[in-house]
DNA sequence: ATGGTGGTCCTACCA
């Protein structure tokens, strides 16, 4: 069996302990972080490989955003795309290297930070959420076009389903599950046949959120959305073995507003 | 619930 995990951690730095706590408890093989907020040179490599992660491509900033994929498996840098285009660092693509990898030699494991698209949901006056449509869009054409098993995941920003969040009616006009969003989403996963991991080993209506915004309220009430996705080929969604997300980990000291979730392949 | 909290880096910007 190999696992996958994926979390945005909102500055690996900071939460390092975080990190290091999930790591020696849940022993993903692969973790996928997004907002990591630091430039490469500033990532703790040696951290990473103290804990057995030894293997690790960054694509930072400074400051805001930024994806990085370690690995205890080998993996070698695939792709790195500005699909927004405009130098943001949102992607990392790696690929899976034998003979660790076993039947998952060879996959490619897409690491996205999709935008959070601003408050507005009308492109004429927040060009934030057009961006965010936009960067959708050119997803869109690069999975049409994909010929190998490949495994997307990451903070993608959306809820797509009406029970991905604790109102679907009362976020309808809220961005992240607004009808455009949830419709340009779906043409992404026509693109390619994407199978969402989260709801085939947690069907809706079943909840499993996986961000709860750090204003007090929202929190107090416990009104979370799932904002982050693993979505597999699909033939490689035939490998998964399960699927979880861990809820306690919003329960920290000093916690990331997002959880980390993980799927198990057959290997 | 148009208020509110938290990150980076020092002044707003992003989520």
């Amino acid at each position: 069996m190999i696992s996958v995990a994926t979390w945005n951690i909102n500055s690996v730095r900071l939460r390092m302990p975080q990190v290091a706590r999930f790591l020696v408890e849940q022993a993903p093989d692969v973790l996928c972080l997004q907002e990591i907020k630091c430039q490469e040179q500033l990532f703790p490599y040696k951290d990473f490989a103290d804990l057995g992660y030894s293997h690790m491509v960054v694509h930072g900033q400074k400051g805001y955003h930024g994806v990085a994929t370690v690995s205890r498996i080998p993996i070698r840098e695939f792709s790195r795309y500005d699909w927004q285009d405009n130098g943001e660092a949102r992607h990392v693509g790696v690929e899976l290297l034998g003979p660790e990898a076993g039947a998952l030699a060879g996959m490619v494991l897409e690491n996205v930070y999709i935008p959070a698209g601003g408050d507005q949901p009308d492109r004429t006056i927040n060009p934030k959420f057009g961006q965010k449509l936009d960067f959708l869009e050119r997803m869109t054409r690069w999975a049409g076009a994909l010929d190998r098993p490949t495994l997307i995941v990451g903070d993608f920003n959306i809820a797509p389903l009406p029970d991905d969040v604790y109102d679907h009616k009362a976020l309808l006009k809220v961005v992240s599950h607004t009808p455009i969003e949830v419709e340009t989403l779906g043409r992404f996963a026509d693109a390619h046949g994407w199978v969402d991991i989260g709801r085939k080993h947690i069907p809706a209506p079943t909840r499993n959120w996986t961000w709860w915004s750090y204003r007090t309220y929202w929190q107090e009430k416990d009104r979370g959305r799932r904002l982050d996705h693993m979505w597999a080929s699909p033939d490689l969604a035939a490998q998964t073995l399960g699927h979880r997300f861990v809820e306690e980990t919003r329960r920290w000291e000093q916690p990331s507003d997002h959880v980390p979730l993980i799927t198990e392949f057959a290997s």
